[in-house]
DNA sequence: GTGTATTTTTGCAGTGACTGCAATAATGGT
DNA sequence: ACCATTATTGCAGTCACTGCAAAAATACAC
């Protein structure tokens, strides 16, 4: 039983990680002028057009974005009556981290490809926000089933709560992908983002 | 003495309106599939090459979209020993506006056509990166200036401050934009604005 | 006005991303 | 070995977007 996956998904991983890893060391190496589709199924070993397949856009490939999605095991450590703010961040986070094929090296790998060329940080964000998304109805769920947050503040839903929460938490996970993406040997992201999270506080202890 | 403007710079406002009001337009009434480029140019009396020497691409002309600039009079209003979430906030809204051709019922406009095509909202918040940027150095060189704010906690830089604040105060322009578009005809931006900056601090209150 | 410098428009020809479709091949299950 | 499902491929086509150089429009000085 060698087999956790089938042949098939096994071959799918495969021309998924070759795709991704011509594209974005193609774009390292020669520049991203030269990552065209065409170059890269062909490196991959594939047809122009099963890149297709794979990624909707040559953007894609080279930061290989997949799907993001929420994990019951970034749901435990979830704790609604503990630290909100730094819960919520942490979720983000975690879920941040699905989109990459993400072993440790293709992380820096990507940071460099998006630090040379910043028109590339767009389709991050644009994740981002998908990731917002997805966050923000796992924490209205929680918030919903607590009894401090049940009813949201004057004529808000908790929806709105909970999209607000995100978006606040979003503040630092945006600080620290701006910190490590502009610094790419810096620091790992999650420090970053504790760093982000700490200097929200004090700012905000100052400010209400 | 008619003219503010020189014939030139009237006639291309003209063409400017009319392509933007074109692109939208035909979004409303046939759909964003047949906004093409040759079709919105036809329409607006120039030639297709013509239409990208006043936007970079189709969307930015669906959307009207305009570089953004911080204004000396917006940073008229801004006090750095006020109340700084706000100012921050609505100095990003100011400058937000900045990218619409945006009489009021443009915006109507505009909006109506990202609550029915979402994939816009994308290129919208690429904009909002940008106020970000621009907002986040004015904003640096306020807080080097002030004796509360000229050193910042921790580790960090006067720009991290600034970076960290652009961000937080970022969270009520995206929740306001977010619940703007996603119904249309409701209040107006501003207010949407204020109630969402009235949210977070009911929420920053209880969680810190 | 006339002439000249500058800016804008335009046509052309090309590249390359992306799509739908239908045929073919590969894989999984029986 | 057979069939159902899914993946790959080629093809043909649409459309966004670009660089370049010629032509037209505008500004400006005289």
């Amino acid at each position: 039983m060698s087999q956790l996956l089938s042949l098939r998904d096994r071959k799918r991983a495969e021309t998924w990680a070759a795709l991704h890893l011509s594209a974005s060391g193609t774009a390292l190496d020669k520049g991203l002028e030269c990552v065209t589709v065409d170059a890269v199924a062909a490196d991959a070993g594939v047809s122009p057009r099963t890149f297709f397949n794979y990624f909707a856009s040559k953007e894609d490939a080279v930061l290989g974005l997949q799907e993001p999605f929420v994990d019951e095991s970034m749901l435990a450590e979830f704790d609604v009556d503990g630290d909100l703010l730094a819960s919520v961040s942490h979720l983000m986070h975690a879920v941040t981290r699905t989109i990459h094929g993400s072993a440790d090296e293709d992380g820096n790998r990507c940071r460099e490809v998006i630090c040379r060329y910043p028109q590339l940080m767009h389709r991050r964000f644009q994740y981002i926000v998908k990731v917002e998304q997805l966050v923000t109805d796992a924490v209205a769920e929680r918030l919903a089933q607590s009894s401090r947050w049940a009813t949201a503040p004057a004529g808000n839903t908790v929806d709105d709560v909970a999209k607000m929460l995100v978006l606040v938490a979003g503040a630092s996970l945006r600080f620290a992908i701006q910190k490590t993406t502009s610094h790419p040997t810096r620091e790992s992201q999650s420090e970053a983002l504790d760093q982000g999270m700490e200097l929200m506080r004090n700012i905000l202890k100052e400010l209400l």
